[in-house]
Formats: C-alpha cells, structure tokens, sequence
DNA sequence: AATTACCCTTAATCTATATTAAGCCTATTT
DNA sequence: AAATAGGCTTAATATAGATTAAGGGTAATT
C-alpha cells in the first residue's frame, strides 16, 4: 500500500493526515489474468492503482476488433475517466494481461479526498496533465507517422513492455493487424 | 473578461477574492487571421482564453503536411501543456483561423493562482479531465472507424465549426486529404 | 499428458486512402 | 481592378496496410 503513497513523492509528497486519509480508503484486490475491472456497458466505479501487473484499456467496433489505447503496468494509474465523471455506462473494456495486484478508490471517497485534503486535486491535476500529454503525443504520431515509424517509437518508449505483451496487443495499440506488424518485424530483422 | 470568469461557472462557481485574482492576471490580445500564438520550437510561455474568433493547433510532419490536434473557438481553453509544463521547446503551432481576441495567463500567474487559490487547481483538473476525454473518444475513432464515419460524427459533433472551417482543415482534423475528403462528401451528396 | 486456445509468420489478393495533375472558382492582398 | 494565393473538385494511378487462408509453435487449462 505504501506504494501508493510514494507514487506521489514524485508530484506533491502527502503529510501524514493525507496519507492517512487515502491509505484507509483504498481497497487492495487479486485480479487474475483475463479478469475485467471494467466492462463496456458497465458504469466505472474506481480510480485504480496497479501495485503488480498489467493492464489493457480496448474498445471494440462493429466488427468485433479490439483497439487498445493504452497498457498500465506496475506503479501506475487507470480508469475510464469518461464513465467515472460523468457517470454514464463505459465503451471501453479494462483487461488484466497478467495476474495482477491493485489498490483501487471508489469516486465516493476520491471526491471526499477533494474536498478535504486539497493537495489531491493538485495531484491528479498533475497525474490527468501527463496523461494528457501522453495521449496527445500517440494521436499526433498516428496521423503524421508510418506504421513501422510508430513500432520504433514503442520499442523505445516502453521497452519494458515489449517483452511481456504479446504482438497481437501491440499491433493493436498501433493501429495496425497482427499480419502487417509480423512484415514489419521481418523488415527490421533484415536490416 | 467577465466571459472567462463565467466559463468556471459550469465548475466550481469563483468567489469574488478569486475572481479579482484570475481577472489581474489575465492580459487581452488582439490576433490576426494567420497569427501564431505558439511556433515549433518555441516553449509555450500562457494558458489561453479565446473570446471571439477560432484557433487550430498542429504539429508538421517530415514532409511538410500539418496535422490538427484541435481546434478551439469562443469560451474555450488552449495551450501545449506538453510545453507549458516541462518549459520545453512545442513540437506544434498555435495559430488564428480567423481574426480573435484573447485572454492570457503566464505559467508563473497560473502557478500562483494554484498555489493561493486551491480552487484552481479543482477547476483546471476538471477542465483537462474533460480535454482528455474528447481526445480518448477522438484516438478511439480514428482506430475504429472509416473516414466516412469520422467526418459524419464530425459534423454532428461540431456542427458550428463546420460552416467556419475550410475542408482543408476539416481533412487534416480527420487525418485525410482533402481530395478524399471531396470524395466522401460527393457520396454523401448523391445519397 | 493431452487438449485446447492462442500466437506468430508467410504469401496472395484486395481496398481504403494517398499522390499527382489539372481546371475552375472565390477570397485576399496589392 | 488586377493579381495572387487558397480552396474545391474530378480523375488516373499508386501504395500502405487489411483480409483471407494456411501451417507450425508454444503456453494455458483440463
């Protein structure tokens, strides 16, 4: 749990009333591989912490093909802030890749949080601004990058993650089918 | 300036202490049709108000060709937080597609307001809250859906911006040239 | 240990969208 | 008022990436 708490180390570090407060709210659960923490149609209930694991965020088209629009691994935060806020039913799938450990909040007690202890508005000010940047980075890249461009870029801003997914999930991420990033890869091998 | 303080209104309603601490820092600017805010390479230095008029942001690939991120017209926010955060050099431009007038805000007033009035913080958590859901939404479909299908929810998603915008711009919105965004509207038309 | 599910690759064919090029029209700028 | 730069369209050709299909490999589940 203590986890949690130095995750913030890195923006605004908590006293120990703050820690206090968000410690005695988060509920730590067991996910195992393929269980949902979020289900299309289901309204989003937490902000999730992952203290061990790892994650995918999909939504699925007429077709029945996942898009994944992001992975969250160990020390990091996920939800659908869309269903969460505005409380409405989610698009959006939220799948452990692996068995998985994490802290989660529920919107009732992260609003108390809020509201009594402002440092945390400040903090997932921060935490939602990276994010944002993160986002807006992928969708520059998807509109003025090749597909083969976009697998270099992965490779070296997550290197971490390309050898726990499968290319099934990474092709995904990109934007592309299994078959192509496959040619892809073979291309680089060649080189 | 009494627009920007009624923007937070749909928020967090501002007190008068607060008010008069936005309205002292906030400074008016006129900008011309083809006037850049923020230019590649230069560090976004304010967070901007637009009162009248409409701005495009983008970035420029290897080539040449620009790529909308956004376009952001009367009472709305915009800035390369990417930049304004990390005081780095912006990949993007910021630039008046019609003449405007504007309020800013300096990183440096912005982080006193932060710092002095929590209620900031809340209030622009809120509104990049909702930024990164309109770009979650946007990369979801330009993975899931044709070209066809984005300009259709395009027109019905910013119906007053489409009589305003060019289709050059509109095509680069959706990641397209416009010869193929001709195209589809024909289509549309004959049906 | 067997079975099933999933993953990865190769190759042929297909398609959505890009590129190039040309012509006309409508705003801006001079 | 003329000149210029942009914007819109059509059509021919080109291409990045999708689809379909098939085979073999590896990890998860029974």
């Amino acid at each position: 749990m203590e986890r949690a708490v130095k995750y913030f180390d890195k923006y605004l570090p908590l006293d120990d009333h703050e820690k206090q407060a968000l410690l005695s709210r988060l509920t730590e659960r067991k996910i195992k591989r393929k269980q949902y923490i979020l289900q299309e149609g289901d309204t989003c209930k937490y902000f999730t912490y992952v203290v061990e694991g790892c994650f995918k965020m999909y939504g699925i088209d007429h077709s029945g093909s996942e898009h994944n629009l992001l992975f969250t691994a160990e020390d990091d935060w996920i939800t659908d802030i869309d269903s969460l806020h505005k409380e409405r039913p989610s698009k959006l799938f939220i799948e452990a890749i692996e068995p998985s450990v994490i802290l989660q909040i529920s919107k009732g007690d992260l609003w108390y949080l809020y509201t009594n202890y402002p440092k945390f508005d400040r903090n997932f000010r921060v935490i939602i601004e990276d994010k944002y940047i993160e986002l807006q980075n992928r969708l520059l890249q998807t509109f003025s990058k090749t597909a083969y461009e976009r697998y270099e870029s992965f490779l070296e801003q997550y290197p971490r993650l390309t050898n726990r997914l499968p290319n099934t999930q990474i092709a995904s991420y990109l934007g592309i089918t299994p078959e192509f990033l496959s040619k892809i890869r073979n291309e680089r091998a060649t080189k």
